[in-house]
DNA sequence: ATTGACTTAATTGTCTGACAATTGCAAGCT
DNA sequence: AGCTTGCAATTGTCAGACAATTAAGTCAAT
């Protein structure tokens, strides 16, 4: 098994607090337009020392949840200025109305990608893409009894076919994908016939993009996100 | 006049840092997979202090565009790691293949994305939305002759339809939207005519979107981006 | 010859303390 | 009122030290 083959590395502290105070930030635990404790207080009251806190406050600025400047602090800049695509931010992100947003915008948004993706990958995928294809549809039959590895195999499959659509900038979709298939997990959590719908319907896919079938896939992929919007947006099951 | 009331301050030195060394690597200057200089190499390199190039290495990692690790050095990271969508890293980005790569991708994304919003707009857009998308277009009228000002005008109008589509995910899209008109930009720096003939097209999205036209905003946007992407894509002008 | 334990050294990670640069704010002057 | 000027708070930068991590070498045991 090459699964899960990641280092392990020990966590590094500016990360950690990163993550913290990067949660706070786009969970809306402050404010935008609040000013932060100014780095001194933010030592004292993490425990750590100013070049932690300093590292770590650089990085929120530089990807727009943060302003520093002198004399006035560090200030909560407005969710527009997010840059909601990048992988710790998503990351960061914990259930509230703001996911929820984000979920609601990106499969609208994933509607009109991953269609057209597949329908590319149908018109160029080579060997090597198809075998990532089937490879991926084979883990998730599998792997049904096992929540984690199926969705693993699950998401695997949604990024081969990316990958295989030779489009770079669909690839930066790939964060956004993960976390909306991560809620979507959480979410049919208790029904375990949801994987059993949701099977055939990768497999239409994956005909149709080893037909060539271009039209074909992209309306299986289509079929298969109204599925997925349906579960994510469904009222919880009573 | 509104234009331009950036409130200018001095560079910091990590900024200046943080974009010549991610410059250096989103331009391929320095290869995926080798080392950087350590840390108290580029402190003499540069001239600064250790606090400046850790923070900016910070940055750069938290972009994707490399991994620290105690013992073995900063270690550039292969492209399908780096961030496209975050604002600086296009910002470091010049004329060259990846450039290249990264627009042809971008097209035609924007093709899925831009008319849909437009279509979107068409349908929810409230008068606060439709004026903005005016305004933009007036200034495009107003502002043939002055390329920059021309410019800010044409982004605003492209930035409000996506505003007034109210898709969050779409709003990502206005930083490589942004990097994509500028080098439509100076490739048509000669062709003045090019400007005349791009107004109509605005024109008749703005038309369709205020005559809640779903159908004719989509089709209008994407006339605009074919004629994008002609501009952008054809042999260079003799 | 391979394995495993131990040592070594190079590099990032963290801490501390200092000073420079920036700038909101208030006091004082005209 | 309006302008200038100095103060002080906060971020920005510098310097030097030590801790933690870990690739690579050393050596012994099997």
């Amino acid at each position: 098994m090459t699964a899960s083959v990641t280092p392990l590395r020990r966590p590094r502290m500016h990360d950690e607090l990163s993550r913290q105070l990067g949660a706070m930030i786009v969970n809306g635990d402050v404010a935008p337009g609040e000013t932060l404790p100014n780095e001194m207080s933010l030592c004292e009251q993490y425990g750590v020392s100013r070049s932690v806190v300093r590292e770590c406050l650089r990085v929120l600025a530089s990807k727009g949840l943060l302003v520093a400047r002198a004399r006035v602090g560090t200030i909560v800049q407005t969710p527009d200025h997010w840059q909601l695509m990048d992988n710790d931010i998503l990351s960061w992100m914990e259930s509230g109305p703001a996911l929820e947003k984000l979920l609601k915008s990106l499969i609208e948004t994933r509607l009109l990608i991953e269609p057209e993706a597949a329908a590319m990958a149908a018109r160029r995928a080579r060997a090597t893409d198809l075998v990532a294809i089937e490879s991926a549809l084979d883990d998730m039959a599998l792997t049904e009894a096992d929540r984690d590895a199926h969705f693993d195999a699950d998401f695997a499959f949604h990024a081969a076919i990316i990958a295989a659509s030779g489009n770079v900038i669909f690839g930066q979709f790939l964060g956004v994908i993960r976390k909306a298939l991560i809620e979507s997990f959480k979410r049919s959590s208790r029904r375990t016939a949801q994987r059993q719908v949701a099977l055939p319907r990768h497999t239409a896919v994956f005909d149709a993009i080893r037909a060539k079938d271009e039209t074909a896939a992209r309306l299986a992929m289509t079929e298969l996100l109204d599925e997925a919007r349906k579960v994510l947006f469904a009222e919880p099951e009573t």
